[in-house]
DNA sequence: CTCAAGCTTCAAACCGCTTTGGATGACTGT
DNA sequence: ACAGTCATCCAAAGCGGTTTGAAGCTTGAG
């Protein structure tokens, strides 16, 4: 599909070379050549060969995702939708594209490699990282500028990143709580590997500190956020010797699961119970209207994707720019879940 | 980064051509040569330059999958996730990348001109076909291989494509509920223009039809599919003079919603109402166990991504096998959430 | 009128790989 | 000893762009 820059010159009886240069800006073309050039390579739908121009200049102008799935518990990242197109909004305008792998974790060595060593991308988006996330150092050796969606503790080198402030988010959600005189809240966290939840916890169990309750195992939970996983948690807290009368949820989707267990119990939200979950905005899960469904620490993982995006170009365009990082805050929202705990 | 051909080819002492052939599989290279030559590139950690390699084949060996993002309603499609996982692990198999591109809709036109004309896709994957779609004349028209998931109504030219039945889905749970005695069925479909929505319309007017029940507009909805559309749905008709007996929803995030709605105006799934839903079988979504929360229309997408690639790729490989197309039937699973109605 | 300077334009090399069309040499059969 | 096979290996020409170094043609100053 598609004149080449030598047709397109053949017909103008040009050289290649003016034709390139008059296409992308170069000074030494005259005007009125230039706007010949311009104008058959239009009305000829002229578009310069992607792997032929990346080739000539080195750069790919595209950026790579790994998204890894585990073999173990097979869930695709729910958040991974909006994050992309966030991302992909920004690539868009700055001519870049997006290219994706999906990668069983134990191919995750290999994938990286291979995708810096085939040239395929200019840099590399990290999704999902760990707590001790070997892959920052393995892209640091790969020499090549990436971006970590998150952070990961336990990591020493210096690498670039952009996260929500996690703990913070939680500690004031919790504190939030416990000022409405929650005295047993439990927190239900997302997987214990992944770095995010560590920062929860840590932001939550600061907060219980910070108002001298003791913490209870019994009201702490890690696994993969689903509606069941909520759903079960709370059913089962609830049945406790002395059960939670607030809850922490990961996500909306976990924050969903809550709620169904709490009124299939006869419990109602922000009276008998409450929940403050953790909203990323995601486009198919809306937590608005004049009172959200939900008290929530609120983030846009779409606005994350866009500003990552931004970084990681700016990283690849200017290499010497050091690492960069941002911390987003979140703000919280009240929403129709919480209330004064009950006397 | 990496090692060219050139290099590794020097290092041996051999040619550019042989170290090629040897790496390729080419008969014309003997045994011993090609031994020495892998155990080099091995060793040297060479994996050849993509852009290079397509640019000298022609083939770009990339899928592109184009999602598309209303502006009116910035929704992305949660469903796309877990279908990129499937599509992905194939592509990753046969060494194709996927290159993704979220698009606002104005702009579509350009976006598949340009990634055709840019040669940097061997085929394409178009997501969310609305009813009369325009992408599949204009992709026929580019000549590229492309699968549709899903199909278009009202379009002559053939095109490739892997659908679910939703009209016999919606047929089946329809024709279920009126077989456990419900007369006043609802549907909360999808948005209009999609044209999945067009066809489970379809196959529950048909089951009312067979059934003798008069179709009532106030029964039928349309819209986003998101968790608080089911709720306003469950509340706003369970308020009309002549309620129905049973929900069809269109997503399990539309049937929590319209769970959600029921519960709250105390009505228990199963017993005082019934729901079927559809399930895509989202890894986040899960509705399983020994007895499920919903009894639904139930078919992986992510197996759906799986299947949709390899359709996809044999038609990049063997240009004459035709349009291809796959119709995958759903399984009806039981739930908890359908009972006999009440009398 | 001549020559250096300034504009435009171009030929050719190159990016890293594949592939066509030999070339080389060992081996065979006569 | 000689032509004919066969098995190996290689030089060189692309693929479709970018970019370097230089050439052709005007100009204006000397």
């Amino acid at each position: 599909m598609g004149v080449t820059l030598k047709q397109l010159a053949a017909s103008l009886g040009l050289s290649p070379t003016t034709v390139s240069r008059a296409l992308n800006g170069f000074p030494e073309v005259s005007k009125a050549t230039r706007a010949r050039v311009q104008e058959a390579a239009q009305r000829a739908n002229y578009s310069p060969n992607t792997r032929a121009k990346s080739l000539a200049t080195g750069r790919a102008q595209a950026i790579g995702h790994v998204i890894p799935v585990s073999t173990s518990h097979e869930m695709v990242n729910p958040i991974f939708a909006d994050f992309i197109a966030g991302a992909g909004e920004i690539y868009a305008q700055s001519g870049y594209e997006m290219i994706l792998r999906v990668v069983p974790d134990a191919d995750e060595q290999h994938a990286y490699g291979d995708l810096v060593g085939r040239g395929a991308v200019d840099g590399i988006i990290v999704h999902g990282p760990r707590v001790r996330d070997p892959r920052v150092d393995m892209l640091t050796e790969l020499g090549i500028p990436f971006l970590v969606h998150g952070r990961t503790s336990q990591v020493n080198t210096p690498y670039s990143w952009l996260d929500i402030n996690n703990q913070r988010s939680f500690r004031r959600a919790a504190q939030f709580l416990i000022d409405f005189g929650h005295r047993r809240v439990a927190l239900i966290n997302g997987l214990e590997e992944m770095d995010f939840a560590r920062r929860r916890r840590s932001g939550y169990l600061d907060a219980l500190g910070a108002a001298g309750l003791a913490s209870d195992p019994l009201l702490m939970r890690q696994g993969e956020m689903t509606e069941p996983y909520g759903y079960r948690a709370a059913q089962e807290m609830m049945q406790l010797p002395d059960p939670p009368t607030g809850f922490l949820a990961s996500s909306m989707i976990v924050a969903y699961g809550l709620r169904r267990g709490l009124s299939d119990m006869g419990l109602k939200l922000g009276r008998d119970v409450s929940i403050v979950t953790h909203d990323d905005e995601l486009s198919y899960l809306p937590n608005d209207g004049d009172v959200p469904m939900f008290t929530a620490t609120r983030s846009s993982v779409r606005e994350a994707g866009r500003r990552a995006a931004r970084m990681l170009l700016r990283l690849v365009n200017e290499p010497d720019c050091g690492p960069l990082s941002e911390l987003m805050e979140t703000s919280l929202v009240l929403g129709a879940s919480t209330g004064p705990a009950r006397a």
